[in-house]
DNA sequence: ACAGACTTAAACAAAT
DNA sequence: CATTTGTTTAAGTCTG
């Protein structure tokens, strides 16, 4: 395990790190701070060599090869920025030597980094690591290529960089698996390298081939579980507008939702039932059906208030009356259990994943969830409100509601319920394909067109 | 088995 | 007259 090699063999590798490398070069600068002065540990005769140390030479490596090729390349002064300065300091692995200002850093890489054997064997140890980042890079591409394959997500960006929230920008989901008996539900996995589901706590019965009925499944989040509909539906905005996924909320929660989101914290049905279309691609089928249980809603809960407006009847929320509700939905409402938790793993399996991700890499979740969206960054706000009720009722000790924690991780076991699927709707095995690509053309905020939303297309 | 929340379907009436 | 809006009833699902 000796670090050192001849010079020949440090160029060729050097090549073949940075004949590999396009942008996650920078990667290597993440791990300056691994320490080398316990691995280093050659004592190899230096030779002399063709690398040297070119302070001005690379933008993106740690150091260059000095040829005649990479010199002309190289971006001459970079106004003193360098990959190997910064913050006043040496990055050099293991050295963090202060330094002044540029000149004196300058001075420091030639002396104390000059071309030895100690620097050869740290540029060795870091080539290694480039190369194990560059390992990692490939197993995670692959291990997200497995993910959004399981998932029936098809990326039609080149760059295998995930973009967690907006993942499924362009959803297509497709039944392709034989349908199993929603009773018997058997583990299948789509891939063998691929875990059946992201979730691994609990009798998970969420299978692949319910997440091909993705569309018509009825799954509801369960406020128990203390997840604010909007924060969910801010982190899977682009994913419920378009897969055919049924939001995992009770028409109720969806049409407070939607008042509340509007700017008067009033709607008229038409554009209750426009926002419906405009955030979720699953009402944009079997109108009448949802469009009836809308009003179905509005008329039976007393929490919804119907106001005579100069222009007609808007529809609002009574709050209290909301909030009278919840507890019994709360403690009594098994059904929406069970929502809660399978969208946990399928209709935000990619926030599941990514919240992990992000943990590990301490990037905060809802800065993302909300970027871009300014109405759902309020709605989140509103629902935190909503979500504290919850669990006030929820939490008689209290003791569950540490408040750093995300929604997300107070997920529970999965159970799935299979819906049949609607007979009316029999546009082939790939009904989710149909509206996977739609252009988010409903983005206007006049809701009120009707536009042609595909209903009962039949 | 039961209760309660929820969904779905449908009948009906009033308003547009 | 057709459609939309709103109300109500009924049946079914689901789970603690």
């Amino acid at each position: 395990n000796c670090f050192c090699m001849i010079p020949t063999e440090l160029q060729q590798l050097w090549k073949e790190v940075t004949s590999s490398h396009t942008a996650e070069e920078t990667a290597s600068n993440n791990h300056s701070s691994l320490d080398l002065s316990t691995t280093c540990v050659s004592s190899s005769a230096p030779s002399k060599t063709s690398l040297i140390i070119n302070p001005h030479a690379s933008t993106n490596g740690q150091l260059s090869v000095h040829t005649p090729k990479r010199e002309s390349l190289s971006h001459e002064e970079h106004s003193h920025s360098h990959p190997l300065y910064g913050h006043g300091v040496c990055k050099w692995p293991g050295c963090e030597a202060v330094c002044e200002d540029f000149q004196s850093f300058l001075k420091h890489l030639n002396s104390e980094h000059a071309l030895d054997d100690r620097s050869t064997a740290q540029c060795r140890v870091q080539m290694q690591v480039v190369q194990q980042l560059e390992l990692q890079l490939a197993k995670d591409k692959e291990r997200l290529q497995a993910m959004m394959t399981h998932l029936h997500v098809k990326s039609t960006e080149p760059k295998a960089t995930p973009q967690p929230l907006n993942l499924v920008s362009s959803v297509t989901l497709s039944k392709t698996a034989s349908e199993a008996s929603p009773q018997s539900l058997p583990h299948t996995p789509t891939t063998p390298t691929t875990p059946i589901t992201p979730v691994t706590q609990g009798p998970s019965v969420i299978t692949p081939t319910s997440m091909h009925n993705v569309g018509p499944i009825r799954r509801r989040y369960s406020d128990k579980y203390n997840v604010p509909i909007s924060s969910d539906i801010a982190q899977n905005q682009e994913f419920y507008k378009n897969a055919e996924v049924r939001p995992p909320f009770t028409y109720a929660s969806l049409i407070r939702q939607a008042i509340l989101e509007s700017p008067e914290k009033q709607l008229t049905l038409n554009e209750i039932y426009n926002w419906f279309t405009r955030m979720f691609a699953y009402f944009r089928r079997n109108a009448a059906t949802w469009k009836n249980a809308v009003r179905h809603n509005l008329s039976l809960h007393k929490c919804f208030v119907r106001v005579e407006n100069v222009k007609g009847a808007v529809w609002t929320v009574d709050e209290a009356e909301f909030q009278k509700r919840r507890p019994q939905k709360i403690s009594g409402n098994p059904s929406l259990i069970k929502n809660i938790q399978t969208s946990h793993t399928y209709c935000s399996p990619l926030n599941a994943a990514l919240q992990a991700s992000m943990a590990e890499n301490s990037i905060p979740l809802y800065t993302t969830a909300s970027m871009g969206n300014p109405a759902l960054g309020n709605l989140a706000i509103a629902m935190k409100e909503e979500l504290n009720g919850a669990m006030e009722h929820t939490n008689s000790n209290g003791s569950d509601s540490s408040p750093g924690r995300s929604p997300m991780q107070a997920m529970h076991p999965v159970h799935v319920k299979e819906e049949p699927l609607d007979p009316d709707e029999n546009e082939g095995p790939l009904s989710l394909v149909t509206t996977a690509n739609h252009s988010p053309d409903f983005d206007h905020d006049r809701d009120y067109e009707d536009e042609p939303v595909n209903e009962d297309i039949e």
